[in-house]
DNA sequence: CAAGATTATTCACTTAGTTGAATATACAAT
DNA sequence: ATTGTATATTCAACTAAGTGAATAATCTTG
């Protein structure tokens, strides 16, 4: 389960509430964890509450003026290890698991329209994602030979949505061709 | 549930039995649909008898001499029609979820050689990859231009599993630099 | 002051996916 | 003869993930 430990790594770099995770790990919200991995807000907090009773994280209450109190979730010792020990596991390749190209696999069947309009959205929405990644780059990244070890690998990830998005874009244009 | 229709899909290309379907699915078989959707085979055989009591396939009991008798599933026009309308719904972008990629985020916490050792790993494997790829392509589409509809639309995603592990090589080769 | 937005969290229900075990036929190898 | 492998399928238990609804405090806006 590896929203556990995804939720254990964003700890790691800081303490936050079940609030402020769940919207890291919000699909529709940009710039963040979320792009690499998702979670509704109701999984965060039942997934936090798991933890805490086993002991990988622990919370602090803090009362807030202005708005309702919340808890502050911090990575334990054994949370720690827990994660050093996972990330050292080894791991499958991750499948595509794409449902577009399970409609695109079964194209033959609808008009050619469905498919090429189809494309034209998410083109455009890939689009939108790799524009984003290359402002982060610019913002937070504009020396990489320079950034300290936590930032560097937040950086690798980043790089990694640039080249998909820029793999996938290539695609689209191939296929885009063929189409027509 | 897009197993539904990776079924569904995966059938209207052709009849198949149960155990032949879970093969086609099963990860660890190469050059199949399996590369961007897997499923076990219990998961298949659950999944038909659903499909089979809705009536969106239908089986056919064929006997066989030399091996145990064998259920044939094929769509019926209800499962066709089911899947164009699936096919023609919207869809929202896939995203990455990859185990490896929170892994790299929280790199920082283990020793370097661990990471590095990690990704020449899978650096292979996805090099791996890409052949089985070119292998089908050469073998299958050596002449893209002239395929049928519906060899077409299977290209087009070879074509995506190319571009996939193109631009996952491009990547492991440029972080690789910035670790060493 | 009522209505709506934002912050903050929980509970219950349902669907999807994973894992272990079991059953049965037939062939091939030891 | 027995063990192992390939074909072919089912059942049960469990974990993980997704969805809908609810509660509650506080602030903003008409």
């Amino acid at each position: 389960m590896s929203l556990t430990y995804a939720i254990l790594s964003a700890l790691m770099s800081a303490p936050r509430s079940g609030y402020d995770l769940a919207k890291r790990f919000n699909p529709s919200v940009e710039g963040s964890v979320g792009f690499f991995w998702n979670a509704s807000f109701q999984q965060i907090y039942r997934e936090l509450n798991r933890l805490e009773a086993h002991q990988w994280l622990q919370a602090e209450s803090v009362q807030q003026e202005n708005r309702p109190d919340k808890r502050i979730y911090s990575v334990t010792a054994m949370g720690k290890q827990q994660l050093c020990q996972w990330i050292a596991e080894s791991e499958e390749m991750a499948p595509l698991k794409d449902d577009l190209l399970v409609k695109l696999y079964a194209g033959y069947l609808v008009p050619h329209q469905t498919i090429v309009a189809k494309l034209e959205a998410h083109r455009q929405q890939h689009q939108q994602r790799l524009a984003i990644y290359h402002e982060i780059k610019h913002q937070y990244f504009p020396n990489p030979q320079t950034l300290s070890k936590t930032l560097k690998f937040q950086y690798m990830t980043l790089l990694r949505g640039i080249h998909y998005e820029t793999g996938w874009l290539a695609w689209c244009d191939e296929i885009m061709q063929l189409l027509t």
